[in-house]
DNA sequence: GTTGCCATGTAAGGTGTTACATGATTTA
DNA sequence: TAAATCATGTAACACCTTACATGGCAAC
């Protein structure tokens, strides 16, 4: 459960409330989940029963009441172990892979339609994902390093969608399905 | 559910037994399932009830009898419809990219250790996967277009490491964790 | 004689998504 | 008046993984 670990970061910058974090989640890429309560909510019933967060209610006027969490000493040493810990390399799944191992079938239009729109998705990807990273430049900064560390996760996702591109080119000329129609 | 949909591909190529496909599926990286028969097994029994599979006998001696599945027209259509439908970018889900998030709290010891770690696993994949593409450079090859595209599709893996690698290699510099240490 | 392959399947549990329920408040 | 936002949470369901159960056969 990578979110518990993303949660504890969250709040190792500062304290949030589920709601603020959801938020965070949904408009993030490398935070890479999809900001739904259902995760959220009972992660941090979890994480406050192990002792690893505590939570304060903010009563703000008439909107309903909120829970802001922050990190115990204990949830700080769990992130530090945790972000010190073995990495793994993730696994692509591909749908496209899959529809492409049996592509063969289709004439020649339909397969050319098929990388056309594919590298549409890609493109429109990347134009989202360029709009996120215009509107959120922001990150905990605490210090000149992870600043660094920040922008470059941020460009991460762009490079593996150049890449993708130029992997989707060589597949065009190896199919004689050339942008030149 | 795409598994569903690399069966019918699998059966488009020639009759398999469910088992012979688990093992494909877990040998294969674009075919990405992990080849648990907690998976195919159920699936093959719904796209029996849909009519998109159909199921033979085989008894072979005093092993256990296997059931052997061929696609029906019904199902040769199914596969070919969802071959030409809009296909969906992958998002990449990177608990390394989490990690690195939150690793501005480590000493520049540690985290260079896990920059090596991760690099180490990298190759890895990178040994594993060439030794998969050694020992099985198959595809049904019903045409050279065909035999083209499982080509690539096999490549693909490979371009995803070598720009993770390419990446890392930016985090190094970024980080003044260069290789020379 | 223990491990591993053939071949089917079930059990249990983690992870993930969409959609809904509540109820007040601001915006169009 | 309809919608979006704030803020919590539940329900239902899809997907994925490891581990186990059965039972004969082959290899070391």
């Amino acid at each position: 459960m990578a979110l518990k670990y993303a949660i504890l970061g969250l709040l190792s910058w500062r304290p949030f409330s589920g709601y603020e974090m959801k938020k965070l989640f949904s408009e993030s890429t490398a935070l890479y989940w999809s900001g739904n309560s259902n995760q959220v909510y009972p992660a941090l019933v979890g994480l406050r029963k192990d002792g690893l967060v505590v939570s304060e209610v903010r009563q703000q006027g008439n909107y309903p009441p909120g829970k802001v969490y922050s990190l115990t000493d204990a949830g700080r040493e769990e992130l530090r172990e945790w972000t010190a810990s073995d990495p793994t390399v993730p696994q692509i799944r591909s749908p496209f892979l899959t529809q492409l191992a049996w592509a063969d079938q289709l004439d020649d239009e339909t397969l050319r339609s098929l990388l056309d729109r594919y590298e549409h998705e890609l493109r429109m990807r990347m134009l989202i994902q360029r709009e996120l990273v215009r509107r959120e430049p922001e990150g905990p900064a605490r210090s000149p390093r992870e600043t660094a560390l920040w922008a470059l996760i941020t460009e991460h996702d762009a490079e593996i969608l150049e890449c993708e591109l130029r992997w989707l080119g060589k597949v065009r000329e190896a199919t004689g399905m050339g942008v030149a129609s």
